[in-house]
DNA sequence: CTTGACCGTTGACTATAGTCCACGGTATAG
DNA sequence: CTATACCGTGGACTATAGTCAACGGTCAAG
């Protein structure tokens, strides 16, 4: 039954897209849609020998990543952006630190949001959930009032 | 110019669709969507006289909270969720407070998330967006690794 | 040599969250 | 009365993020 030479323990670089799935939990087609959109910048075109592609650990790191980001509501373009500045050689370094930072202050506001959600549910959880037509708006205002 | 006969300063209790689109700032269409799919219980029946719906102060805060909950990247049917049970009085007390809590520990998994990102996005800062492959990967998989 | 589990490519299909358009009705200014 | 800026409804269209199925190729075991 060993029909795929999985890589083992140590010394083997490239995996097939059954094995990164497998250890992202990620569909493999999904995975040739992160690919063909750009995000995984380290498969190869398929090997001539056997028309297999080839991923390196970068690749699982790279959907692990993606699969965090897609949590906090990034799509998968400003996934790429993330990526291509940690990476991109093409851009100079003031332009990559500059993208970093903007993507820091979108988090932060992200962050910021959820706070403001997370505190408005424990408020009414510690309110026992009473909920009243008027207070509801009261609240519903305070928190999200223009 | 005065076509509508907007709300002015107080006593007024019905909007129409474009004084809350405009209050807001979601579109019309989005709004008559939000409608549809049951998150914003104050909507009247087109008014038989006019054929026009009205909007209470509530479906302003609620979608100003939508808004909100959207940009943590909850769905229309997950924010749906979270509306009905502040305020389904057919579910028992109970059950709307423990979907509630679920609901919390969900904004605390994402807010750790965040944070988990943005100290990588800091630390690549902080180490001035140097970019070495080997040193990305490791990086990646200490935040990002199985 | 066949079987079974994998692989790549393509293209159709799905769900979500809208936008856009055309229709016809409403209300008000001129 | 007409122009205009609204309103509701319905249906077509878009983008995103995939899933699914079909086709044919690869490879190790039996």
């Amino acid at each position: 039954m060993d029909y795929s030479q999985r890589s083992s323990e140590k010394s083997i670089i490239f995996m097939r897209i059954g094995e990164v799935s497998e250890k992202t939990g990620v569909s493999r087609d999904a995975i040739r849609l992160y690919e063909k959109l750009g995000l995984l910048n380290e498969v190869t075109r398929p090997n001539p020998y056997n028309n297999y592609k080839e991923y390196g650990k970068e690749s699982v790191a790279r959907i692990n990543m993606i699969k965090e980001m897609q949590r906090i509501g990034l799509k998968l373009r400003e996934c790429k952006g993330v990526m291509d500045a940690l990476v991109n050689d093409e851009l100079d370094a003031e332009s990559r630190k500059q993208f970093i930072r903007d993507k820091i202050d979108e988090v932060r506001q992200r962050i910021a949001s959820l706070n403001q959600i997370q505190s408005f549910l424990q408020e009414h959880l510690d309110n026992d959930c009473a909920y009243n037509s008027d207070s509801m708006i009261a609240r519903l205002k305070g928190e999200f009032g223009d």
